[in-house]
DNA sequence: GTCTATATGCTGATAGAC
DNA sequence: GTCTATCAGCATATAGAC
């Protein structure tokens, strides 16, 4: 709830809020100046168009998720070592923007529109294809020496994708249904990231 | 494309369509009477509100996809086996609803009062808890033996729901982004059904 | 049961005063 | 840069004719 000094990034900082609560549809522009403190008008005055304010804040959500999954590839002298350290910085990002994931996964699903935009602004990009690489030669060689079992570096991305992801999606529905405390919902995103690169490294046993 | 003889039905069937394609706040009810041959006017004179259509299908969804994990839970001769059955009846119930995993998870999460809709509806029925409790027992049982690793049950159905509903949640960004044949989407949730499978077994043992 | 017509409200966006 | 005023369009919902 950092308060901007510029009214344009005060918008931008509350539309985003109110994005990832709500989603694209359900969020007007009229009630992002409300919460903002200023009127409609301004909000049409900075960005011109709802869908370009939101494309902004989209574009740089995604990048950032991106730069995340970039940094995870740094330490290599052992795969169990390197299993954990990813998905350490997997949850230690979602833990500050739990959001995230669901904020991405509903408007690349619900918009075909918004998948055509991720192609074309990033799948070209260098560091995700280089990321791939550096991770397919890591999981062969791994192979190669019979340390690790005959599994797609495809698969194993799905899986750490899949349980780390789901984590946060369902996390308003833990925090509804089975959790008290904000204590308790911490526990709960602890002991699966614990759980999870457990399961990971059992699982990829030869 | 069934289509129905009575209107009301019909108007019903293509609501379901429209819903798990847009969601309910980018589905009108204008769209809804179009597609199906009628007038606005027409769908509010049988489900009076547009809340009270949804809710309908909404609870029949939710009910269905129950009722899919309890008659999991049938084959308990292995626990392997076990694993194996249940993911395989997820994956073909999910492969003929695929849409289903996000309509749920998006109108639970993006809805408070849905969540307090499924928590007064479900969570109290007698199946759902009959399910955890038969599952734990059988856990605890081959924990006992020494067959299986010391983890909760919990974990263990998170763990294969995670990887269950991503695998459904995340199609229409490996349709567009990756596949080029209906034949390749298949070839894609057999795999994963079977990586999945694999992973778990794996992943569980002492 | 199905229609036309209409009420009422909210939406995104723009024009123009200050 | 921020406002007020206003537009056209579409939403949900209802009333009433047939």
């Amino acid at each position: 709830m950092t308060t901007n000094d510029t009214m344009e990034l005060r918008i931008r900082e509350v539309a985003q809020q109110l994005f990832f609560r709500q989603g694209y549809a359900s969020t007007s522009t009229t009630q992002i100046a409300h919460e903002a403190g200023c009127t409609q008008a301004l909000v049409h005055y900075y960005y011109r168009t709802k869908e370009n304010l939101f494309r902004q804040i989209f574009l740089e959500q995604v990048e950032a998720a991106l730069n995340v999954i970039g940094r995870s590839l740094c330490d290599t002298d052992s795969f169990e070592g390197f299993i954990e350290g990813a998905i350490g910085i997997y949850f230690d990002a979602l833990k500050a923007n739990p959001r995230l994931p669901y904020f991405v996964l509903e408007e690349l699903v619900s918009n075909p529109e918004r998948r055509r935009y991720l192609r074309e602004n990033f799948v070209k990009k260098p560091t995700y294809i280089m990321f791939y690489m550096q991770f397919d030669a890591l999981v062969r060689r791994e192979q190669q020496a019979g340390r690790l079992a005959h599994v797609e570096p495809f698969d194993i991305l799905m899986s750490i994708a899949s349980q780390t992801v789901f984590t946060f999606l369902v996390l308003p529905l833990y925090q509804d249904l089975l959790a008290r405390t904000d204590e308790q919902v911490n526990e709960f995103i602890a002991h699966r990231k614990q759980e999870i690169t457990r399961m990971v490294i059992q699982g990829l046993k030869p």
